[in-house]
DNA sequence: AAGCGCAGGTGACAAATGTCACCCCAAGGC
DNA sequence: GCCTTGGGGTGACATTTGTCACCTGCGCTT
């Protein structure tokens, strides 16, 4: 019997997944969590055989709790299902140590097989991303420069980013002219989408 | 028996929802679609009763079809599930004479109660929009705002949006300008963050 | 010690953006 | 006829961006 965790903000397709998940007799959903924060408490209590968690949630990401529970040695192995077919995503969460990544796109009976995988140890990467992830850009940016995006990309001029930062306005001038080059943006309102859409935000 | 046909883009959270469906004796899924034009054809040649759609979709959103769903006289009563909360998608969603609206984040027991209720003729709206709803301010832009903002937000410039809008970039200009004071922003950039989040572009 | 790389900064300049006052003209009231 | 209204436009101006060359100080090799 395989020990699940689900965690997954929208409780309607938390539930509805737990219902897929119902039907299979070899599987045992033990807890449920509707955040990031949540979700860590929660597998470290039951200490379940598999984590299945969202990306996008409150509190933390599903990448974020994977990495916590890798650093505190909690043996649950994570398998992130999420919508963004975001090749940037799926970098940081093999450097959390996930165990496996599917797309919400990919079938339904997809689920189940790759939660046995997972639980016997191997890995599972959604065969649509792998190709995609292989030929994907690394992220271009650096910290700096991604930490000035995202500051940007919420309409915040150059002096106010500055400020938030510690950074004459100047710098930040620099920083974000810097970033569109690298991303071929036209300027900062194309690179931070292009950056977004990269999942490089 | 209630008769549904169930339009969703994502796979996996289409099967789990039709899997949480499947255990309601008196519900019977007749037909799947993954994209916009799909379902309108589908429910066009399978008159269900009642049509469960995502908002955001390829090809359709789920208000598009319901409001060409109503144009055709097809009596499909249709429900309206989706992520996000955005007051703007309600006041459309009515408009294009949908007969619910539910958000992914409501519990998943509601969601069979809320299909029942609108297959009886009802009208259901989820209760926590429906108070936000109330107090929502209207969409404050013009149709010719609207489609500015939506260029500017992926980074052209006045020239290129004249270009694309057969006006000239100073009317844009203006445009955006008179855009961005209706809602409070410093720049095109927060202006359009602002429209984004409340579902007005 | 000399040299290198790098984060942060400056200054100057062109271009784009934001603001505002005001113009034109075609519908529609009356 | 006259007046209003609204879409589209212009011109002028201040401010903000984007670009680029170059400076500074610091830590690191060798």
């Amino acid at each position: 019997m395989i020990r699940i965790v689900i965690a997954e903000d929208q409780a309607l397709v938390l539930g509805a997944i737990a219902s897929l998940l119902a039907l299979e007799p070899d599987l045992e959903i033990v807890g449920r969590a509707a955040d990031g924060p949540q979700a860590l408490e929660l597998v470290r209590g039951l200490q379940p055989d598999i984590l299945l968690s969202d990306i996008e949630m409150p509190g933390l990401t599903g990448i974020e709790v994977a990495a916590r529970l890798k650093d505190c040695g909690v043996p649950t192995r994570v398998l992130i299902v999420t919508t963004f077919g975001r090749a940037g995503y799926l970098r940081r969460a093999i450097d959390a140590g996930v165990c496996g990544y599917l797309l919400k796109d990919s079938p339904a009976d997809r689920l189940a097989d790759a939660i046995r995988r997972v639980a016997a140890g191997g890995r599972v990467i959604d065969p649509e991303l792998a190709s995609v992830a292989a030929f994907a850009p690394a992220d271009p940016l650096s910290d700096r420069e991604r930490a000035v995006l995202r500051l940007a990309q919420d309409g915040r001029s150059n002096k106010e980013i500055g400020r938030a930062m510690a950074l004459s306005p100047g710098t930040v001038r620099n920083y974000l002219s810097e970033a569109a080059a690298k991303l071929g943006a036209a300027n900062r309102i194309e690179a931070s989408r292009i950056a977004r859409e990269n999942g490089w935000l």
